[in-house]
DNA sequence: ACAATTATGCTCAAAGTGAGTATAAATAAG
DNA sequence: CTTATTTATACTCACTTTGAGCATAATTGT
């Protein structure tokens, strides 16, 4: 944000998106991969600002067309400007401004396509079977290697990864993300020169460019907004049972619920209606709701907060 | 985010930031003055890429050195790329994409300059003293009327303006503010030419460019973190009673709070520890409190989320 | 018919929240 | 210097929300 020196920067302003669904038990985005290269990509592609009203609409279309997504929801996550970041190699020294982008499909509008499994990138974020193995193996005792050296950010790791007093808050996904990019455990950070000795071990599956920080904004994003919007039903088919609504839930915050008390947050919330039908699998048949369009008083599912509580898993 | 066409566009990177603090009883923030041009301005200035590594870094000394003014949060809102819209009369071509950026000062930071009272410009968001007459003698008519050509937005109205069973939600500033702008209510959107007719009377001081809807988006965002981030206390001194957090607070969000409560939800949340000293004024003295670096479990403050509760106002 | 499986209803205690009463410690006024 | 006023702080109480679990219902598979 300096003043002066006004002359052509020639910026270019790209725009990623990280396109998530949740289908057969795992929560997917959309990537895309290119030859030559084994790591993967979100689909991206540049703004032209001279060509489309603002960046959503032109977004959604470009989804539609080029990626073959029926996108549900749409939102802006957050702008990159790093320098010296996330940087390809053969880049062109245009490649600055990136804008990031979260878009919910439900499963039914997602068209063919590679969709990948979001956590196989972030394993330490995946708590539905309880607390992620290389938490303890791997991650806190290598940023405690790195605290060493780096003891300022003590606090910031108390505080994301949940140690001593301070409870995990599975928003945190960026913030654990940068973290462990930091202290050079994150393949992206060899790559982009931050660090000189490799990773003692790949922590999750790397991805191009600054693609997997904007997957970590969007999961951190949608995890929030969860609690406070009905973002969950654009997930969601048309109708569902309480336990698929339950199930994409745990997909997305990483954790398990207590099936009792989620049915009667979700009821009392107003947001969903029943349907007379019901839908057959292995036991009882099971009510099939729909969503409601907000015409109760739509209260925040502030519920869907981890319990920091005492026992763990699921109830019968 | 269209493909191909990669020739050069010619892109201006703007950034915006909404300079926030408390004083004299008022939320203020940093208000510029351009000659000739009775709107004032939020500080902006161009991006420039090669020059500074991240946009925080350099927007931070920028505001130092050009604003003099220390700041303490920095956060970035969104960014505006809207064709067509908060085109400046004489601006040239390139001036497309703008960075919104929140940031918090403390009172005694602030350097000299000139600030403005934030709800002079949204009159419609302080409920401190009961709900704004404004709303029911000129926003709601004007809605409905606008409604009756529009009327698929009328969900939309209902939610942000908190009509029927809804709740007035005291996030959705930048809701609001685009519907109003949409509707034509909103001084701006004669500017834009989004409108023919002139409003039928000004609702808030308008300002150049999009600086409003950046505001609204800073409030709207500020209003919510509260809830879940100890960011109060980047608004704060050193040290302080918690009458003056509350009235903080108060300003903030736009109600006022019971004193009792947010004495009890303030001291549990774990933010605060007392020094031994206190401070004088009127009545008997309040104890002096400090933020405490969060070194204790930092639970949310989620009960300062607007009561939508019985009776109204302050105690005792 | 019975076991296994899934859905749903209900209870109960602990914690959190809205609203108020009561008391304490100052300053300003008579 | 005694009293009214003002502000701060402590405590109560009813009600709601939340975590956890028990109990029952309605299916399918054997």
């Amino acid at each position: 944000m300096p003043m002066s020196d006004s002359g052509n920067t020639d910026i270019l302003i790209d725009i990623s998106t990280a396109i998530l669904r949740a289908h057969e038990g795992e929560l997917q985005f959309r990537a895309l991969e290119d030859a030559g290269e084994s790591a993967k990509r979100l689909p991206f592609g540049p703004f032209m600002p001279h060509r489309h009203r603002t960046m959503e609409i032109s977004l959604r279309q470009w989804v539609r067309e080029q990626v073959g997504v029926d996108l549900a929801h749409v939102e802006q996550l957050y702008t990159f400007a790093d320098q010296g970041r996330y940087r390809s190699g053969e880049s062109d020294e245009r490649h600055v401004v990136s804008v990031g982008y979260l878009a919910l499909a439900r499963a039914e509008d997602a068209g063919g396509g590679a969709w990948n499994n979001l956590y196989r990138h972030f394993p330490w974020e995946d708590w539905r079977t309880g607390r992620p193995d290389v938490l303890d193996a791997v991650i806190l005792p290598a940023l405690d290697n790195w605290l060493g050296r780096h003891d300022h950010a003590a606090e910031r790791v108390r505080l994301a990864f949940g140690r001593n007093e301070a409870q995990w808050d599975e928003e945190f996904v960026l913030e654990r993300y940068e973290l462990l990019y930091q202290a050079g455990l994150i393949e992206e950070a060899v790559r982009d020169g931050r660090i000189t000795s490799p990773p003692q071990e790949a922590l999750g599956a790397p991805m191009q460019l600054d693609h997997r920080r904007i997957l970590a904004t969007a999961l951190g994003r949608l995890r929030g907004k969860l609690k406070y919007r009905p973002v969950l039903f654009d997930l969601m088919p048309d109708r569902f049972t309480l336990r698929a609504l339950q199930e994409t839930t745990e997909l997305v915050i990483g954790t398990s619920l207590h099936k009792q008390n989620f049915r009667r947050l979700v009821e009392k919330s107003g947001f969903v209606e029943a349907t007379g039908e019901t839908s057959r699998t292995r036991g009882r048949p099971a009510e099939l709701f729909r969503f409601r369009h907000g015409n109760r008083a739509d209260r925040p599912l502030a519920g869907l907060r981890v319990s920091g509580g005492r026992k763990t898993g699921r109830t019968s």
